[in-house]
DNA sequence: GATCTCACG
DNA sequence: ACGTACGTGAGATCG
């Protein structure tokens, strides 16, 4: 028996297109080139290659005029027009396919559907062959027949269904499924059917009566409405039958030998994978052949040898993205006219060669510790190739491959260089030529691109020398004492261990209280304590749901308890405890390249969310020392209020800055109509959720949930906030208005983030691009500010020769390790430059606290 | 690898 | 009727 694989690709496209299109950012490629419908699209082929090994294989399309439209002039009406990104697509399909060896069919006036039935009954006709139909339509499934099955595909998986399986779940044969159609409608298609009458009753009148003459033969025996409906809708019924009816006699004019499947051409599906910049897939490629665009150069052995121009783009690789462990692989050196390749042992000497040159490079942080960690001689960058893609497009990722593909230059990923244990020392050598020359090739395209931008300040300014900042924040280090984070471990086991047995004991069963799954079957099935809300797998268990049960059930204070301590020992105990180096410091990575807001990040490990707000977990800042001896901690006071103060002109808060008031207890003095010193507790901190929901764009309901009170309360609040501020609801608006018609927002640095979720056709998407509208430029020139106060700290520091050490920024805070004589004098640089950075309408003001390590200086 | 949860500003 | 607060990183579970 020979099997025939019939694909709806229409389908597929609609299908992948709709799967992520909701999310908002639909995948493009750097071109701007819609792609997430075509990515869907050959993910679903290359399984189907793989899961049914076809000898035969054909993938039907739509195309052109459709006949039902003509019978029938509603057809498919009131559906939404084919969005054009999808439509787009559409052809490039077609190319895959070609390019695969699988043989699309399509033929106008017909359907997909249509030229997949005339396929189908050319196997039921022929003894030699069956078919398996692979689609998400419902409507195929008529098509069923003993030698033709249907994989009906669902969000995840599929149901393969034959005769007796569709007979089993639906209680009629497969060709009734017209009928059914006839009865019920269907509203994607704008098919009417017998108006009233759905599904069920459609399923339990074919049951009795077997087809639609068959029901309408039999009218006398049917009673009340139903009976009422079918006769004003008879007409309509058959109607309907006739356009559900798949038509099975396409002239399509092929036999079976023509849809052979002959397999891929490699080149040609590669020229399309990377024209759509499809790397994932491009990898599945058997070995690809070495770069195609080689450059000579000079492999370096002698440094006197080496004669640069004035002008030197410089490449490093190292084995290991973590720059503080990893190892040097090669050098490569780009002047105007030539490319040099120096191996690792040069690196050390190469900086003095360096020193009177305008270097450029791509991530100048890496090649900065990199080079302490040398004790090479200092050497300032004078252009970073990765920060200045980064500022151009947020998405951007950082491996200098993802910038050169779109160019045609494939050089090997940083991952598959990692996964091949960086053993191919030829493509090496000639992907970091590649490199350098591409630093140096692009650089004033990209100098032009920030000017155009107007964010060659920002560059030039703060990113750039703050790459220098960080490089040495991040050298230097935290200090660890070991023995604090041992007693801390010691204690959270310990008291873990009480835990976990009441809680068993309580649960009546041991399960693994780590599992939200299993957790939630205990709280909620086995317990009863309350009806859970779910989630995707099992019911929620988060801290704000159990929080609300805490009366219900003496278990639920033992979980949160179980929680905490679990959390801190093992991401902030047992973790912290492995990232920390043989010098007993943690040496982080302060990502500047990666936000869409212009913040920075932490990671290996992140320094930035070190437990402060509970007791317990804050615990853990005392493990954390200063090596010369104290910290001082610096932070901005509300220092997005004051930016949103600034940018939003709001006379009234502008005022309370200026007075210095406490603007929460202003605000809820406000809201609640009661002077400053009536103001409670409670008050002041509804005020201050308020407060922070406005600047995030949150809804009644949102606040209502954060606060735990009636929706409608909440949405009174937050109207209340708007009449008494209404130069905030003005910014609101017009931030919002101004990002609909730019696409984007700015920072009062210039710093730009483009808004892809404005155009989505999902609403749930546009508003989320609104709040990020709104937001986007508070927290953006938040980060602006503080990152230019690091810049003017550090440089303040080196002109006074200050031996104190910045070595953590925290969204809003520095944290600096100082020498004990310098107190006085570090307190007032930070403090005046952190003030003055940017002069705003409101003064922006720091609080200061120091300790003997961080749990002290907070 | 996706999902859930939780730490921070 | 819909779903509902911005920006992050990381650990544990589970299919």
């Amino acid at each position: 028996m020979k099997r025939v694989i019939l694909v709806d690709g229409n389908n597929l496209m609609f299908r992948s297109y709709y799967a992520t299109a909701y999310t908002g950012n639909i995948m493009r490629n750097s071109k701007g080139f819609p792609t997430n419908a075509l990515y869907g699209f050959v993910s679903m082929i290359n399984k189907i290659l793989n899961e049914e090994k076809p000898v035969y294989i054909a993938v039907a399309f739509d195309i052109g005029k459709n006949f039902r439209k003509e019978k029938y002039d509603f057809y498919k009406e009131g559906r939404q027009a084919t969005p054009d990104d999808l439509i787009k697509q559409m052809p490039i399909a077609r190319d895959i396919l070609t390019a695969m060896g699988i043989k699309y069919l399509e033929l106008a006036p017909y359907e997909a559907d249509d030229i997949i039935g005339t396929l189908a009954k050319m196997a039921d006709l022929d003894p030699e062959y069956d078919a398996t139909i692979i689609s998400s339509d419902r409507d195929l499934l008529q098509l069923i027949s003993p030698v033709v099955d249907v994989k009906l595909l669902k969000q995840s998986g599929y149901i393969k269904y034959n005769p007796e399986t569709f007979k089993a779940d639906y209680g009629i044969d497969p060709l009734k499924i017209i009928d059914l159609k006839a009865l019920a409608g269907d509203s994607s298609d704008n098919i009417p059917g017998v108006k009233g009458i759905g599904e069920k009753t459609a399923l339990k009148l074919l049951q009795e009566y077997n087809s639609l003459e068959g029901i309408y033969e039999n009218l006398a025996c049917i009673k009340g409405k139903t009976k009422e409906k079918l006769e004003t809708d008879k007409e309509n019924a058959f109607m309907s039958k006739d356009i559900a009816t798949i038509y099975r006699d396409v002239p399509l004019n092929i036999t079976f030998d023509d849809i052979i499947y002959h397999g891929e051409q490699e080149d040609k599906l590669r020229e399309i994978y990377e024209d759509l910049e499809f790397y994932s897939l491009l990898k599945n490629f058997t070995k690809k052949e070495v770069s195609q665009a080689n450059l000579d150069f000079k492999e370096v052995t002698d440094l006197n040898s080496l004669n640069l121009g004035n002008e030197v783009s410089i490449y490093v690789e190292l084995d290991n993205e973590n720059y503080h462990k990893g190892n040097l692989l090669g050098i490569a050196l780009s002047d105007k006219t030539n490319n040099y390749y120096l191996k690792p042992e040069f690196f050390q000497d190469l900086f003095p060669l360096l020193k009177d040159k305008v270097v450029y490079t791509y991530n100048a942080k890496a090649l900065e510790v990199l080079r302490k960690r040398s004790n090479a001689e200092p050497l300032i960058c004078n252009y970073d190739l990765m920060i200045s893609a980064y500022l151009l497009n947020g998405f951007t990722k950082d491996d200098i491959a993802y910038l050169m593909h779109p160019e045609g230059l494939n050089v090997t990923f940083f991952e598959d260089n990692k996964k091949a244990n960086f053993s191919d020392l030829t493509t090496l050598k000639n992907d970091l030529i590649l490199k350098a020359r591409f630093i140096y090739n692009t650089r004033d395209t990209y100098i032009n691109e920030l000017k155009k931008e107007s964010m060659y300040d920002l560059f030039k300014d703060i990113e750039m020398p703050l790459t220098y900042v960080l490089a040495d924040m991040e050298y230097v280090g935290v200090k660890i004492d070991s023995n604090v984070l041992d007693e801390i471990k010691e204690e959270a086991t310990v008291k873990l261990d009480i835990i976990t047995k009441e809680i068993y004991n309580m649960a009546g069963c041991e399960f693994n209280i780590q599992s939200p799954k299993q957790l939630g079957e205990v709280i909620f099935g086995k317990l009863g304590i309350a009806t859970g809300k779910k989630t995707q797998k099992g019911y929620k268990t988060d801290a704000a749901t159990l929080q609300k049960l805490r009366n219900r059930h003496p278990i639920i204070d033992l979980i949160l308890d179980y929680r905490n301590y679990s959390k801190i020992l093992s991401t902030y105990t047992i973790s912290l405890e492995n990232a920390k180096f043989p010098d007993n410091k943690i040496h982080t990575i302060f990502k500047q390249t990666l936000t869409r807001t212009g913040r920075l990040s932490s990671v290996e490990p992140n320094l930035q969310n070190i437990p402060v707000r509970g007791e317990e977990g804050r615990k853990v800042r005392r493990a954390f020392i200063p090596t010369n001896d104290l910290f001082l901690s610096i932070d901005y006071s509300q220092i997005e209020l004051r930016i949103l103060a600034h940018i939003s002109g709001s006379p009234e808060l502008i005022a309370a800055f200026q007075n210095d008031q406490d603007i929460h207890t202003k605000v809820a003095a406000d809201i609640y109509g009661v002077s400053e010193k009536d103001v409670t507790k409670l008050m002041r901190s509804t005020a201050k959720a308020v407060i922070f929901g406005i600047v995030y764009g949150i809804s009644g309901f949102g606040l209502g949930e954060n606060l735990n009170i009636d929706t409608k309360e909440a949405a009174k609040f937050i109207n209340k906030y708007y009449e008494l501020y209404p130069g905030v609801k003005n910014y609101m608006d017009n931030i919002i208005k101004e990002a609909y018609q730019n696409g984007y927002v700015r920072t009062l640095f210039n710093r730009k983030r483009t808004i892809e979720e404005l155009n989505n056709r999902n609403y749930m998407v546009r508003q989320s691009g609104e709040r990020i509208a709104l937001n986007t430029p508070i927290q953006g020139t938040s980060a602006d500010i503080i990152k230019k106060a690091m810049v003017l700290v550090y440089e303040e520091f080196k002109r006074q020769n200050i031996q104190s050490k910045m070595v953590l920024q925290i969204h809003d805070e520095l944290v600096i390790d100082t020498v004990k004589e310098e107190v006085e004098v570090v307190t007032n640089i930070v403090k005046n430059v952190m003030e003055n950075v940017i002069k705003l309408s409101v003064p922006l003001k720091v609080g200061i606290a120091m300790g003997k390590d961080l749990y002290d200086a907070k």
